[in-house]
DNA sequence: GCCAACGTTGGC
DNA sequence: GCCAACGTTGGC
């Protein structure tokens, strides 16, 4: 089991909408780099929600319900999706300046690689970022 | 295959 | 709203 951390704007896809969705593509990514990532998602994958520009917080958990497929928003069939569907709430948001703070979430691919929409997560990371929001 | 130009993202 | 960082495109 892999933990990942997937970044949308609220404007565009926000956590309020994912719950409201149930289980939902998570497409439009056209990066390679993300694109790999979500290749390699298995069926019950957890992911950090984070909303990015205006919050800048992880807000929630999703769990990877279907696996990779092509994506049909993608008309150079080179990109895919996955599905996810939104499990837990988070009880307190963790912003990227707690993030930051934290000197053993000094290697997460957030802060190293900002615009990288999905990026694997550390288990250790994942687990001090779940300790934090429920602190 | 290199690299300049351009577009987009996201933190501040 | 600005701008740095980065990815992509296209001309050579």
């Amino acid at each position: 089991m892999k933990y990942w951390l997937l970044k949308s704007e609220p404007d565009a896809w926000s956590w309020d909408n994912q719950v409201k969705e149930g289980a939902s593509m998570w497409d439009g990514v056209r990066n390679y780099q993300a694109r790999n990532n979500l290749k390699k998602m298995k069926k019950n994958d957890l992911c950090f929600f984070y909303h990015s520009v205006t919050e800048k917080s992880v807000v929630g958990i999703v769990k990877v319900v279907k696996e990779y497929y092509p994506d049909p928003t993608d008309n150079t069939e080179r990109f895919v999706v996955v599905d996810v569907k939104a499990t837990k709430k988070l009880k307190k948001p963790v912003t990227l300046y707690q993030i930051k703070e934290n000197i053993k979430l000094k290697d997460v691919a957030l802060l190293k690689q900002s615009r990288l929409s999905v990026m694997p997560i550390k288990k250790m990371e994942w687990n001090e970022i779940i300790k934090m929001s429920s602190s």
